[in-house]
DNA sequence: CTGGTCTCCTGATCGC
DNA sequence: TGCGATCAGGAGACCA
């Protein structure tokens, strides 16, 4: 399940990986991961996405369709793009590709950029190779890349329960106005960032800390693990919480998700970087997934239950 | 408007 | 060994 870290590792593989590759070709597999520009849930409806599946169906024409959709060419999924920067915040993953100049004319033919949202179980793997490989399921867009060395690879979008998806965007410009409506990225919360937002809000501070218009990139595990290093009780009302606990919970999370990137993240189930190597931060997870073990810090039993919707451990005597 | 609840989806795991 | 029930949870839709 990936959070900030877990992105942020994708990230760094990526960059590794195919920056500066060139986008041969891009295979949409499964139309109804797209998410068009402005629409909160995507052109295609899920249902209606569904019914007219056509597996390894080329992006091209797919507007042509009498769905209320917007239209999409290879080229919005950078088809003939150079990877030119790969970017976060929060939760999400942006590519920006710099596309190939329109013949005879000069200059280049302006950006293209996706955005991943990997949702619960979502992946962006690089393989070696000119195609995906065989037997992968679930592997909904394909980008065939060039390395700048010539190297043939592929990058490929992976979400087995769908909870993720591809956000199409028009231009870099355009992805940045979109991350402009995110909250601030968790890894570098301030306290005055923090504060006004958490004062406002009449829930749990859990609740609060995983919402992503206060804060990006802050999911169940983290959540968790931040209230249980500042000592805060994870069902306290957000807007009760004093100054200096707030302070407490501002240095708390960039530090969790620091931790964990150092780590290579969590991998509970199914989390992998791009080069589909697990993580091992969840071996250092204080509280997650450890409800009736002992509080590393106190000993007393760890307390589980559920505070906004989420499975939620903390420890009964450290966190107030 | 805010906050709580429902829902999407599949794979892993568990009890019988 | 097989199989149904249960659980996991990011985030948009929906509703009070």
């Amino acid at each position: 399940m990936p959070e900030l870290p877990e992105v942020e590792c994708v990230r760094l593989t990526l960059e590794d990986q195919v920056l500066g590759a060139r986008v041969t070709r891009a295979l949409l597999h499964r139309r109804d991961i797209l998410i068009a520009p402005g629409d909160p849930r995507g052109g295609f409806s899920r249902q209606a996405a569904w019914k007219s599946l056509d597996i390894q169906q080329r992006v091209k024409g797919l507007g042509a369709r009498k769905l209320k959709a917007a239209t999409y060419t290879p080229k919005d999924l950078l088809e003939g793009c150079t990877i030119k920067r790969l970017i976060r915040r929060g939760k999400q993953l942006g590519v920006i590709g710099e596309c190939d100049p329109e013949p005879g004319a000069g200059g280049t033919d302006g950006e293209r950029a996706l955005i991943f949202q990997l949702g619960m179980s979502g992946q962006v793997l690089v393989e070696e190779g000119s195609r995906k490989p065989r037997g992968m399921t679930h592997a909904h867009l394909e980008l065939r890349v060039e390395t700048r060395s010539g190297e043939p690879r592929v990058v490929i979008f992976r979400d087995p329960r769908r909870f993720g998806g591809v956000r199409v965007m028009r231009s870099h410009a355009e992805l940045l106005e979109h991350w402009e409506a995110v909250g601030p990225d968790a890894l570098a919360i301030t306290y005055r960032q923090l504060a006004p937002a958490l004062r406002k809000a009449n829930r749990a501070v859990k609740a609060a800390i995983m919402d992503q218009d206060i804060l990006a990139g802050v999911g169940n595990i983290y959540a968790d693990e931040a209230l249980f290093l500042a000592g805060i009780d994870p069902r306290t009302l957000a807007s009760k919480l004093t100054p200096p606990r707030v302070k407490k919970l501002a240095a708390a999370i960039p530090k969790v998700l620091n931790k964990a990137i150092c780590s290579g993240g969590s991998t509970l189930r199914d989390y992998r970087d791009a080069r589909g190597r697990k993580g091992e931060a969840q071996l250092e997870h204080l509280v997650y997934g450890r409800g009736g073990e002992p509080c590393v810090r106190c000993g007393t039993r760890l307390k589980q239950g559920t505070v906004a919707q989420r499975t939620t451990v903390w420890c009964p005597q450290c966190q107030k």
